[in-house]
RNA sequence: GGACAGGUGGCCGAGUGGUUAAUGGCAGCAGACUGUAAAUCUGCCCGCGAGAGCGUACGCUAGUUCGAAUCUAGCCCUGUCCA
């Protein structure tokens, strides 16, 4: 039992596809042991590089320290910018069973065009939905039907393990002024180059894994790589990293503006000092 | 001072007499988004206009031509080399 007055503990669940894993504790900005303050941390570096983290992945972790925590009268904070987790952890994600690796494989190595027109014979309705350039969501589609033999379509028309009926959420959507982020963007990144990147990136390369992993693909990975390899110099290297930093803030302003629901609150520079949901937040 | 090379839309870079407001790429802006999402993809992108369209544009100026970013002359500027 709790006094009125006491303030409850936090937990702190990582919601970011970046930090979740282990090689990535520069380059994703991961919070060290000075930032979280003896507060519990979680899914925070637990994946290892070599395997992939699925959204369905992600969730079900996520559910399962939601659920610890609340189990341990602890609240539960998330805090992570990959829009498509928490979707999948709120309102669920079609059950489609694991695809066979052997039909992942075949359809990954397939050049686009292929894959697109074997989508075609084989799921007319995806195939007609999506861009034809759109090699990721045509091989997901091409894998699930060849591996499932039913379309992703009629799966996709039923979602599970959402859990959004049974906790109450208080979300908050920041959105920052642009020229602002884009400054600290630079910052950021150049911040990360000086704070061990290289190294952390060094490291990464001499496990020599599937340069399609998500590990290989984060921010500043290839850029680091490319400035390891002597493709070009640090000023470069850096330069690009920062760039891609922006492209991807720009891509998460048009995520934050529309997907999330509608009555989430989003905070701005303008805004952010009358918002009630923010200040409930640190009142707990 | 001389010899070459070159000056194209915010940047890089095609184009070498006509369907050219000018291929591409980048940046920028907007949009999409159900299992690798820090991913993947789509649209816009000289100005004005809802649109038809109009007006400006390929270093500058003057020419040749029905027509020039593309040819000619002079000038200005940049790079490399020779002095």
């Amino acid at each position: 039992m709790r006094l009125a007055q006491s303030v409850p503990r936090a937990v702190v669940i990582n919601a970011d596809s970046a930090q979740v894993y282990a090689d990535l504790a520069v380059l994703s900005a991961r919070p060290g042991p000075d930032e979280m303050r003896g507060v519990p941390h979680r899914l925070f570096g637990g994946w290892d590089g070599a395997q992939a983290c699925s959204a369905a992945d992600w969730a079900a972790a996520a559910r399962d320290a939601i659920d610890a925590a609340h189990a341990a009268d602890a609240l539960p904070i998330l805090v992570g910018g990959t829009g498509l987790y928490i979707r999948t952890l709120l309102d669920g994600i079609a059950p489609i069973p694991p695809i066979d690796p052997d039909v992942r494989a075949a359809v990954r190595a397939m050049p686009v065009a292929q894959a697109y027109a074997a989508l075609r014979r084989e799921d007319r309705a995806r195939a007609a939905a999506l861009a034809p350039a759109d090699a990721t969501r045509i091989a997901r589609a091409l894998e699930v039907v060849r591996s499932t033999g039913t379309p992703i379509t009629v799966w996709q028309a039923q979602r599970e393990g959402g859990i959004a009926d049974r906790i109450a959420l208080s979300a908050v959507v920041l959105m920052p002024d642009r020229d602002w982020l884009y400054q600290r963007c630079d910052q950021r990144f150049a911040a990360m180059w000086h704070a061990g990147a290289i190294d952390e990136v060094r490291a990464l390369l001499a496990r020599g894994l599937d340069p399609d992993l998500p590990v290989m693909r984060a921010i500043g990975v290839r850029d680091a790589a490319a400035f390891l390899a002597g493709e070009c110099d640090a000023a470069t290297a850096i330069a690009a990293g920062q760039q891609a930093t922006r492209n991807y803030a720009k891509r998460q302003y048009t995520w934050l503006r529309h997907q999330p629901p509608a009555q989430w609150p989003r905070l701005t520079h303008e805004n952010y000092a009358e918002n009630a949901n923010l200040a409930a937040l640190f009142q707990l």
